[in-house]
DNA sequence: TCATAAAAATGAAACGTTTTATTTTTGAAA
DNA sequence: TTTCAAAAATAAAACGTTTCATTTTTATGA
């Protein structure tokens, strides 16, 4: 039972063709058909399964694609490789997952590992704050995309949300809810992602004449732990929000918790937006209000975009995809 | 910028030194310490990485491990997935993952293409009914351990938690908080899990002499969609339940669901306990009581099994690895 | 200084493919 | 039948390693 695979030589001598001719038919080429059924014949015999090492060693492809992701536990990464894997699969390749656990100076080192596993193309999502690794993708002879954030003056195809656009729907929502008094919970200014939520803030609120309150608007982590006391610090204050944003997943959690633990119930004490998981969004009660991400077609883009720059068919310029969230309302804004 | 890697024979000519002694050099073999100056120089110059294809050709090792998981984006599996690519990581081996988005007919055509990308061994999660592919798992000369579930007759190292104690310690703790009307979700009656905890609720409730009613039992799909349905049918009951235990997370959201639509209350209308994803639960009000799984030691135990089988030291005798679960109490069980 | 064992270095084969230039076979037109 | 282009098959080189049987170098002790 334990006998070695059969190789295209073992084909070769059970069908008295030569190696060349049997990988030929291996890769769809056409043989006399008397030849295909011997060939049919020897392959089902034997067993035979092309050995993916020694061709990629020739071809210089492996047919696979490496992935770099802050976590492979969180809601929006998963997300992501439930249906990258899936798009890819289809194509013939395989994906090797890293995960850097939320520490982008593990990046450089997983980046090399993928890189020496010999990926023929790589998908990152920087999530985080410290882009001195930038210049390892860049130096990389390989396609990459960026997902989520962009870098600056890294030259690579990038798909991301419309984040200002959402950002600005979500305050207009709030502000044509009467509520002026409004707490956003951002992640950290060096995140396109966070700076352009921001700007989004700041734009409708000017639109509606509402001056910004310096106190109300409160950047961090993109973390639980910042979400939760961000939410205790706005609540806390003498003039305190009538309505909380939180720009992520996690943040949403915090406030959550931040709430539960004050005994605040939303929206009668606070009317809260949150950010992803439409699922759990609906289970609490009253459901929640939540920006979602169109996460398939985020992964779809992202699986587009490589599979063109593998088929050499990419533009020579990177091209940047961004997509729209929408404002899914539940019952946890309260109008004024 | 576009230049070639180079090679070991690169490395020979830079440094006039053989191909076997570079190899041996690569590969922590010792050379004369002029030789290992100037060695290191090559490697650094010619900014040499080992070509893992060529490599792999000759040991026949991938240093690769290929898991096959129900979804890439469910809680029980995405945690796993994360500790265990964090261990293997460190061992040096990189993790392929395959979704077959539980669709057990999808398993083994994954299976098998994962088998072709030469992994060194195998992560598989059953999570499913239909077992027609066991004998190809058992087929293939190859490390393979399995998760969460047992396969009959499949001769490989399993970790599982038991079952059949945590659902025991869950009925006994709902019949001491005077609860004898209990409901019980559970999966289909062709997975071990599912059986276990049956069989530990059936013994609990006989140890009290409380006899079960079996419209109070109901097996289906670990879904969401079943325990939406189970528990709607459960509070249809002319003398309905006063708890309902939920034997997995989707159930345990299908359950919150149908209370949620019938705008009753736990713990006030009905307790509850539910599965898995602690953080969740404690985000509730009131928060869930719940079983907790040992995600951590399920995830060490497999890689550790793994590891072992690569290394060749696994015993010859297939490994049962049983780990016990946990009773996080929290808010939702009343107190009869 | 020499003999010798140990350490280091070497050269070549092998891993299982793909690819290319070349040869052989086929079959249709003349 | 002969001719000749097209189709099919071949043989050999190459991909970048590891490994192993040899050879060369080094260091040690007498």
């Amino acid at each position: 039972m334990t006998m070695k695979n059969s190789t295209l030589k073992d084909i070769a001598e059970y069908t008295h063709l030569s190696i060349g001719t049997v990988s030929k038919y291996i890769n769809g080429g056409s043989v006399k058909s008397a030849n295909q059924e011997i060939l049919d014949e020897a392959i089902r015999q034997l067993d035979y399964h092309v050995n993916t090492m020694a061709r990629s060693l020739k071809t210089k492809k492996s047919k696979t694609i490496g992935i770099l992701t802050p976590a492979l536990d969180d809601y929006f990464c998963t997300n992501l490789v439930e249906h990258i894997e899936r798009t890819l699969y289809r194509y013939g390749y395989s994906l090797i997952v890293c995960g850097y656990h939320n520490d982008p100076d593990l990046i450089p080192s997983k980046f090399q590992f993928l890189a020496s596993r010999m990926v023929d193309g790589m998908i990152v999502i920087p999530g985080s704050s410290n882009d001195d690794y930038a210049k390892l993708l860049a130096n990389k002879q390989m396609p990459i995309v960026l997902v989520d954030r962009t870098i600056d003056h890294l030259k690579c195809d990038t798909v991301i949300i419309d984040s200002f656009a959402i950002s600005h729907q979500v305050t207009d929502y709030l502000l044509k809810q009467r509520h002026e008094k409004i707490g956003i919970i951002l992640g950290p200014d060096t995140l396109s992602t966070s700076t352009d939520r921001k700007r989004g803030f700041i734009q409708a609120m000017t639109e509606h004449q509402v001056t910004v309150n310096p106190a109300y608007v409160r950047t961090g982590d993109y973390s639980l732990e910042h979400g939760y006391e961000a939410t205790k610090q706005l609540l806390a204050l003498p003039d305190r929000p009538t309505a909380i944003f939180a720009t992520n997943f996690d943040i949403t959690l915090g406030v959550i918790r931040a709430l539960k633990e004050l005994k605040l119930s939303f929206p009668e004490d606070v009317s809260i937006v949150g950010f992803d998981n439409l699922l759990f969004s609906t289970l609490f009660s009253p459901s929640l209000t939540i920006v979602e991400q169109p996460l398939k077609e985020i992964s779809d883009a992202v699986a587009q975009c490589l599979l063109q720059r593998l088929r050499g068919q990419g533009a020579t310029q990177p091209k940047l995809v961004k997509l729209q969230a929408s404002l899914v309302i539940g019952e946890s804004v309260k109008k004024n």
